[in-house]
DNA sequence: AATAATAATGCTTCTAATTCGCATTTGAAC
DNA sequence: GTTCAAATGCGAATTAGAAGCATTATTATT
């Protein structure tokens, strides 16, 4: 069986390799945004000759067909995420590393309404929250790094 | 007569040499975000022997400082700014690269808002709209890239 | 002003993420 | 099955930025 980046890349008229295949699997069953290293790990174990080189290419391809999307969280490196999840921004918890997702039509009305005030469309935009979980009962809750 | 950084640095122990004053001096003037490349080539104007190293450094010092402030805007190098001028947010301009500033006190209380049901505080964020000029009267208007 | 202590400079070299060149292989369509 | 463009894997290149280290300059102290 097909999976959907499988039948989203045949669209796209890219070729479905088996290295493609390993790559589709891991971002598939992704429930985090990871790394192209992390993406590298989860695909060697599954097929351990794949290399480096094309899973960078699979991803700027993936990414240049809409299919994947990258962000940069300011790590120095790049995380990667599925485009057919619903459209959404991130919390980045800066104790743990973990990364929550949301959405407000709040912020989608007034995106909008700010970029019109300068005479412009946003095509775009990035919306991240740098965040510390909030302490309930000061110095109570330890968290592990 | 010292400049605002220059005073800034003296607070922040940090010595003040020609090149610091040759890099405030630069920065102080800068009406725009520069990247360090942009910086250097402003700063080897006024000293020609300048190095790179240093300006990196320097960015670094004053960045820990809290002096200025650098963005990633997804251009695969950093820009700075003064931390004097009022906090603000980004509209990055696809066709030209300019960056507008602003800022929204709807954004603040919302991103507050948003961060607590997840149970966390916002430390910073960066919200970032990248966009294109509307255009008037369709097709009329030609931008140069 | 001369000095001492320490921080900053300017080389050069390194790092790490990502890209590129190129010879070889492989999937897709006929 | 043959064909051919596209994809792979290797290694080398690229690029922003950081680091090591010997030399120099700044600031505080005499």
């Amino acid at each position: 069986m097909e999976n959907q980046i499988e039948r989203q890349c045949r669209e796209a008229g890219l070729k479905l390799t088996g290295q493609r295949r390993t790559i589709a699997k891991v971002l598939t069953e992704a429930e985090d945004h990871p790394s192209a290293n992390e993406l590298y790990k989860r695909c060697s174990e599954i097929d351990p000759k794949i290399s480096l080189s094309t899973l960078y290419r699979t991803l700027r391809a993936l990414e240049e067909a809409r299919i994947i999307q990258s962000h940069d969280f300011g790590e120095g490196h790049a995380r990667f995420e599925l485009c057919s999840k619903e459209p959404h921004d991130h919390l980045i918890d800066l104790v743990s590393g973990d990364v929550h997702e949301f959405r407000h039509p709040d912020l989608e009305r007034l995106k909008q309404f700010i970029a019109k005030e300068f005479g412009y469309d946003v095509v775009r935009h990035r919306v991240e929250l740098y965040a510390v979980p909030i302490k309930q009962s000061h110095a109570k809750r330890r968290r592990s790094r």
